[in-house]
Order: structure tokens, then sequence, then C-alpha cells
DNA sequence: CTGAAAGCGCTTACAG
DNA sequence: CTGAAAGCGCTTACAG
């Protein structure tokens, strides 16, 4: 049984003649290693876990927006996959009645952590590896986290619809206490401050997120200044944001620029197409892997590229009028 | 420890108010069970694995169509998640000296298994469910296979050439021994044959993509008859095909109309855009992964949608020459 | 309803 | 270099 063992985890020393026969045999009868056994017995299964957060468990329909996580996953586990790991998508365990298979991942990778999220903190507790995508709005020192670059891409948008010719922007948010959610708010904020210009703020509910876009665009329109441009960030807020804007008769971009903070396929083919931020999920991804897998083993070599974060592609939605 | 097992895995049966203590004293230990453990001995992790086939952990450049891997997991692990399951996306276990892990989950799913794919045989030698994408040529009947159209998908393709002016029709299509690339040959040739049409074929390699496009345009200029439309079916190939047809003088669509099989990004924005289909390959996993819980779990209720397939993106480069 | 005991298939010192 | 043995944390009949 050592000799089975060495010859496949490469562990002890086993003559080079004695291991060819150990592997003729195991091919002969199809035996291969139990990895759950052996995974039980090192502590170590060679499995990386994701978790999408907020609320992919709990509203499977609402995964932030869809065109964002697969891109994010895919890049993510072809960086496990290339240094041997498998990636694995797991539900949050820290719900009730929740899957826990996530315990099981050598490590985890979390997007979007929610403020003092119970997930983070129970990791913490058992000292399992974890990566953040995006900070804890409350912990925002912890050095485990892959910065998104949330201010930057405010300043960005707000450079765009400034060039597109607004001049009073106002901001569709979510109520998630995500940073990207939180932290958008506050640059956005600091900005308009700056500039002497109003806070225009609107806050719409993730789920349902057409209906809610619909609302905010209401509640827009009820202002006593009326906003000449809008930064939305979710792709469903902005659908639901902008089609509301055309039936009530305000033109977009003519009257109002649109900018959305997650591109999405439902931005694309639509009258008036939209302009949003392309966040650049494959980059991240693997940067958050390669994070993790870090800390794993620390000697492996992984050289991923840094990303640039959040491109901007402009849309019909945002061209200056006239044109 | 009998209660306690009972209590987290409702098998046996458990008063209440101890199930009640037993929660409340492992909330405040920070206890929860160990899934290898059980797995270990139950024989089930509650895992379904994903491999993506032809070459993934060999080549990991080259994930067929980029854009259509992440969608189809995202979409496959969504169902998996909503019944209790993680998705664990793997390397293929066959290959020499690449992990094993793909044995430790309850079932797989394999997209695009290659003829007489060795993996497939060592899953049926051990009794493992699987679900294929797409069938083993070698293999037609297995009934384990979501179907993915291809005879039909190839229809709608040389239906929207002939419709954008195209007389003669080539194929370029690839070297790997799967279901897209065989049967879409076939059916190809036998509609050239009942058209009394030349049978047009190119293969180029799957790797380095590009170049092998552009050496596919070379050769499809030299034919004799020189066709008027190309069925291309990698977005690789299409670009090069495309670039080199530009390099050489030839407009697209003006002298030769082309289409891809696979819709991907870089066919987008370029200049010409490039008509594709767009394989949808959300429902496709969404059915994959159903199929497969149906094995793992015979009394699950798992409704999904029956695809469509193969939806036609009509762009610049199959547009009626002065349209 | 709750303990004691065997065993899932490995890994890893430890003798031979 | 190769067997025998304990133990990873569970599950599951089996007594109490």
């Amino acid at each position: 049984m050592t000799t089975v063992s060495h010859t496949f985890s490469g562990n002890g020393v086993v003559n080079t003649a004695t291991q060819a026969r150990v592997r003729a045999a195991a091919a002969e009868l199809g035996y291969h290693p139990d990895v759950v056994a052996s995974g039980l017995r090192r502590s170590r299964l060679g499995v990386v876990g994701l978790v999408l957060r907020p609320a992919v468990g709990a509203h499977p329909e609402h995964v932030g927006d869809v065109d964002y996580f697969p891109r994010f996953a895919g890049a993510a586990a072809l960086t496990c996959l290339e240094h041997g790991y498998a990636l694995m998508l797991v539900a949050d365990p820290t719900v009730p009645g929740g899957s826990v298979t996530a315990y099981a991942c050598d490590g985890l990778v979390i997007t979007d952590p929610v403020a003092d999220d119970p997930l983070v903190a129970s990791l913490r507790a058992s000292r399992t590896p974890y990566t953040l995508v995006g900070a804890d709005v409350n912990d925002p020192d912890d050095p485990r986290v892959v910065d998104i670059a949330t201010p930057m891409i405010t300043d960005r948008v707000l450079e765009h619809l400034a060039e597109a010719g607004a001049t009073r922007v106002a901001l569709v948010t979510g109520y998630d206490p995500i940073e990207w959610n939180t932290a958008t708010e506050q640059r956005y904020r600091e900005r308009m401050r700056e500039a002497g210009a109003p806070e225009l703020v609107v806050h719409a509910v993730e789920l349902d997120g057409g209906e809610a876009g619909a609302q905010a665009a209401d509640e827009l329109l009820a202002l006593p200044v009326r906003p000449d441009g809008v930064y939305c960030q979710t792709s469903d807020h902005a659908r639901g944001l902008v089609d509301r804007f055309l039936e009530r008769g305000v033109r977009v971009p003519d009257d109002i620029r649109v900018i959305c903070g997650s591109d999405a396929e439902r931005l694309r083919n639509t009258e008036p197409s939209i302009t949003s931020v392309d966040l650049l999920p494959e980059p991240l991804g693997r940067q958050a892997a390669a994070a993790l897998l870090r800390q794993l083993e620390p000697g492996l070599d992984l050289s991923v590229p840094v990303p640039d974060h959040g491109r901007i592609v402009a849309r019909r939605s945002t061209a200056r009028p006239g044109v």
C-alpha cells in the first residue's frame, strides 16, 4: 500500500521500475487514487471554491449582472486548471439550511463581499484561505482583497457624462452593502461636492430590477432640478430606467444621457443602445484565482496580467445630441 | 455522535428539542459537518463535474470559442446550485499526469466528447453517471446525450447564405472528431449533393486559429471554382479568414459572404462585423445539468426549458451586396 | 432516543 | 524498498 500511495502521490521514494509496475497494474485494474479519501487524510482536496455574493443561493435569478459572473468564473477556472486545481462554484454555506460544500474547498474566492460578511468571519475563524473581490466596506484594510478600483471607475464615468454634455448628473445605485455600491456613492458625492453640484442619489432594490429602474426614473423626473445625466449601476435598472424615460417622452440621450455601470447583452441591441462600463471580469477572475493559489502554494509561479479596470463602451445613450 | 450525525443529515429520527440543542452547540463551537469525510463514507459528495472537451487541460488557451464556455458553465452552475449541488470545473482525468479530481464528482457533464472518448469509456466502466453535450460520433445512440442539433443548424446557416445571395458555398471546419465538426461536414455534403453543387471543404487546425483561418482563405481562393459564400465554424478561423480575404482584395460580403458557426466578441466590433450563430449555450447548460441531476436523484423536480438551437445573428458579412 | 464500534480509502511514521 | 497499523471525520447498523 505504501508503495502504491507513494508512486501516485510522488511523496516517498520508489524505484522507477516498481513505479512502472504499479502504474501498469493500476491501468489494468482501472484503479485510480480516491481523491476524497486522500482529501480527508491530507485536509487538501485540490479545489478552489467560488462564491458569488450577494444572494446567489438565495435568489438564483439575480446574479448581479448576469454577463459578469460567467466571464469572471471562466477566467478563474482556467487559472486554477492550469495549476492543477479544480474550481468549484458553491453556494454560501452560511445561509441556514444551505449546502455546506464550500467548506470542503482548500480556499475560497468571494466576489462582492457584503459588509461584515458572515462567511468571511467564519473563514477567518477556521483559518481557511480566502480572497475577496472588492473589499468588505467595514474592513477596507484586509490585505486579501483584489482591487476593483471603484473610485477610479466612478471618475471615468463622470468624465464621460461630462464630455457627453451632462451638467447635472444623478446616481442610481443599489442597496446591497458591497464596495461597488457604497464606494461608488461615496466617490460620486465627493465629486459633486467638489463641483458644487447637487447630490442626486436614488436607491433601487436589486430584485426585480426592471421595475425598480422604472421607479427610479420616476423619482428622478420628480426632482426639483431634473438631471440631464444618469449613472445607473446595474443593467437591469438601466434598462427599466431608459424604457420609462422614453414612455414619459423624455429623450435619451438628448434630454438625459445614461450610462450603465456593468455591461450586459440587454444594453446592446436596444433602441437606444446604452453606454456602459465593461468591468473586464476576465483579468479580475485570473487575478483573484492567482491570489488564492499563492496562499495555498506559496511556491507557485503565477504571473497574471494586472488588469485595467472599467473600459467604457460608448453607445447611443451618451452620444452628443445631434450626433 | 449518532444524534449529531442524524440532525445534520436528516437521516434518523431526533427529537426536535434535541436537534435545537445540537444546532445551538454546533453554532457556538463553530462546528459544521465535514463534507469530505461524509463524502468518503457515503460515496456522494454533492458535486457535479464539468469537463470541457477537447483540449482544455492540454491547451488551456484554446477553449473552443471562448464566449461559449463561460455561458454554458454559468447556466449549468445555477441549475446545480438551485438543487443543492455544487458545480466543479475539472480537468480531464484521463490525460496522463493530470489531476484526478474529476473522479471525486458524483457525475460528470462532458461537452463535445471526442470520438471514442477515453473518459466516457472510463465513466461507463465505473458506472459513474454522465451526460454528454453533443454525441460521440462513434456512438450516436448513447441515450445520455443532450442534442446540439448540428444538422438543423447547418441547414439554417446554408439557407441564410443562400438568402444572402451565395450560390457556391464552402465549409471551413476543424479536425477535432466531435459531433459539431463531423455532423456539420456530413450535412453540408448531403445538401451540396442534393443541390448538385460542388463540395468545397477545407480543414483548419484548431490551435493558432487566426493563422489557420488565413491559410484556409488562401486554399479557398486557389480553388478552380472560387466560392461566393463560406461557412466557417470557429470564430478564430472566421476572423483570420476574413482578414486574409480583405488583405488579398476580396470584398466581404460583396465577393464572398461569410458566416461563423459560433458567436464571439471578436466578431462583433470589427470591419466588417461577421454574421454568426449564437449557439445559445445557457439553455444547453441548464439542460445538461438537469439531465445529470435526474440520474443522480430520480425524484428531483427539474423543469428546464427545451432550448431552441442556433439563432443566427445577422451582421455585415452576409448583408446583400449594396445594402 | 443515544453511546460504542466498524469501516469508507487513503497517508504516514514505523518496523522489517 | 515494502508490509502492518493507526487515524482523518464521518455513517450506520447495533445494543443499551
